[in-house]
DNA sequence: GTCGATAAACTCACTCATCGGTATACGAAG
DNA sequence: CTTCGTATACCGATGAGTGAGTTTATCGAC
């Protein structure tokens, strides 16, 4: 039994990202992630000194899934230029936010919760995650003749995070293709090199 | 004491409005809404059926004093164009963003807050505040010359739910200049008619 | 004009559930 | 025998919401 702790750490995060992501972090309680966990409360602080240490295990977990599933999915657009690169980006949002009991971007609203925290833990690395997905993209335009990838990167962060917002609130999944449309006009005013 | 209620009932609304906005609707208890409006517990549900029916109420008092204040701010800006209009539009949401303990759109928090919870009554009027602010940045875009005023609201309304989105997450105010320079170029290509 | 009746407006003290976190003890593996 | 991991049972604080009683303003009756 002595490798076991990292499996029961591992099924503790499970269970408490399951949660989180589902209902928020204010609102689910330490007792509910052990129970769905299979433990007890007392065996949950074993693993981990605190809920905000959890939470933090939590994010350090998704950040590391997200990365792997965008790499994933964007791996049949290769041969994609930019423009159809960003047409399949929000057309994934938009199928994605069709998910039943969809909730959005779980960083984001992360980070709305604890919005007056500006100090907590979890905020940072929320920040980083959003750099690294910025990164990503801006590698990903570059790669594919954007001429400003970084610049583009921004605006399709804007744009993402503003569609996900409307989504949620209004339930009008037209946004992603409003959103699509202008980072591509927004790339066109920068047009790639013309390639041999 | 016959009309008094009234006065009791502001009261109660801006005490809830203060702490939720600062904090969160999860995160703030009745207990010092309460307190901070100067009354009893008891009293407070004298007024209000549920913690959930005072959100609702403080959600109106919000939805007519944000409008009001876009009023207000648009009120120097009568002469504008479509493009100065906008550049001022995000310079005013960079100043905004500067205040301490600045927390973003509390209706885009609340809705996150309660992603879960679709059918809960706030976020109805959240979606129509949304709605409302659209519907207001059309109007606005189309007596200013803009070509296709819907249209570039919903673009307008992406980047600035993006923005705030992002300023929070990372703390770079530059997105908003970023976001001004999108909103203007996805407003160049529908250009307006010449005005004689 | 004053005296109850009435209803509005409010308070004190309480309910029960749940919150994050812990003291202590027990079983198993090395 | 010690260390790791788990379980039972508990802590004080706080959550939303309430039952029952008290003050206060207004109004009809005389």
């Amino acid at each position: 039994m002595r490798g076991a702790a990292a499996e029961t750490r591992q099924r503790i995060v499970g269970a408490a990202y399951d949660l989180f992501y589902a209902e928020g972090f204010g609102r689910v309680g330490i007792d509910r992630i052990a129970a769905q966990a299979g433990i007890t409360k007392r065996s949950l602080y074993y693993h981990f000194d605190s809920k905000d240490a959890l939470l933090a295990a939590v994010l350090e977990f998704h950040h590391g899934l997200a990365l792997a599933r965008i790499a994933e999915w964007a791996a049949p657009l290769a041969a994609a230029d930019a423009g159809d690169f960003i047409d399949a980006l929000f057309a994934a949002l938009a199928l994605w936010s069709r998910e039943q009991h969809w909730t959005g971007a779980g960083m984001t609203r992360l980070v709305m919760e604890l919005a007056d925290l500006p100090g907590h833990p979890a905020r940072a690395i929320a920040a980083r995650h959003k750099a690294a997905i910025e990164d990503w993209l801006a590698a990903s335009l570059g790669a594919r003749g954007a001429a400003e990838p970084r610049a583009a990167a921004r605006t399709i962060m804007l744009l993402l995070e503003g569609c996900q917002a409307m989504i949620l609130i209004g339930g009008d999944r037209t946004y992603a293709a409003t959103a699509a449309l202008v980072a591509r006009r927004s790339l066109a005013l920068n047009p790639p090199e013309p390639r041999p």
